[in-house]
DNA sequence: TTGAAAAGTTTGTCTTTCCTAACTATCATA
DNA sequence: TATGATAGTTAGGAAAGACAAACTTTTCAA
């Protein structure tokens, strides 16, 4: 334990998932690949690597692969696992479409911090259980939103 | 209606909220206030407000005082709205502390579109029926946090 | 009315993040 | 083993956003 947490831009902790799921493989990924999958010029990557790599978070040296720390794992993991669990209660609860909730989950993953989101993950497993008990909470809402008339935003 | 939908940075989007509270007064408000309630330096304000009159969204000329124009309001409004629904969602169904979920908002209003935030504003409503029609959703997730052990984020 | 304090602006700098274009290294295969 | 394609890097630059320091304008009170 004990991984120092220096707070990461958004942009690097984008950088850092996207080698985390991409080395689900066989742990080593190429600079291309991670271009590819931010959507990012190849020159861009080599900068977030060089500076990844500056605060310890990843393996990297000029055209070798690229693999993360153990620091750099745990940090990924961390976000990934804010990811997975916004897109949860975006899809689960809120019923929102998997393409609108993966990127929204993109977004919100750096703005909200584990405080909140355990709760979230809480909230989603809580509603799992509810169901199970049968209690279908998110059906319930599902249909309480084609019930009610939309509302506006500004009230 | 019809407002252009140009799409601000984060920070514009701070600087627009910020003169929009300040602005429940009179309407019309200082450079100093702005940057007292942001935290930011005086100078970084002058930018900003150059930036938001350049976009049609502020009334401002140099050593004069500050005013949304109506393109400024509605946009203002939105993001008012997207974290007064968040800071509602944080608190009254997750249970977080008031502080907290004000600066969880405060991040977040930036990343999510109206359309989630649209479903999360249904949500809290649906909860608060659900409450009235003798269903204590919000009590019922606080006591199923304190019940259960804590999980960790990455299962 | 005048002059110091407060408010606001300008200038110049820094950091982050991205880009393109041009260059270099690596690799696969003919 | 050459050589051309692919991958990767470097160099240079742009935009956004913030800062401090120095300067200007406004305000208010003596």
């Amino acid at each position: 334990m004990a991984y120092e947490k220096l707070k990461l831009s958004a942009s690097l902790e984008d950088y850092l998932e996207a080698i985390y799921n991409l080395a689900s493989g066989d742990g080593s990924v190429r600079s291309k690949d991670i271009a590819d999958s931010l959507g990012v010029a190849r020159a861009s990557v080599t900068g977030a690597l060089r500076a990844l790599k500056d605060r310890g978070l990843a393996h990297y040296r000029p055209y070798g692969t690229v693999s993360l720390t153990e620091a750099g794992q745990a940090a990924a993991a961390e976000v990934a696992a804010k990811h997975r669990v916004l897109k949860s209660f975006f899809v689960d609860v809120l019923g929102v479409h998997v393409d609108a909730a993966q990127k929204a989950a993109c977004r919100a993953e750096h703005a909200l911090g584990s405080d909140i989101i355990g709760k979230l993950l809480r909230f989603v497993q809580f509603v799992d259980e509810l169901e199970i008990n049968g209690h279908p909470l998110a059906g319930e809402f599902r249909q309480y939103c084609k019930t009610k008339t939309a509302q506006d935003l500004s009230r």
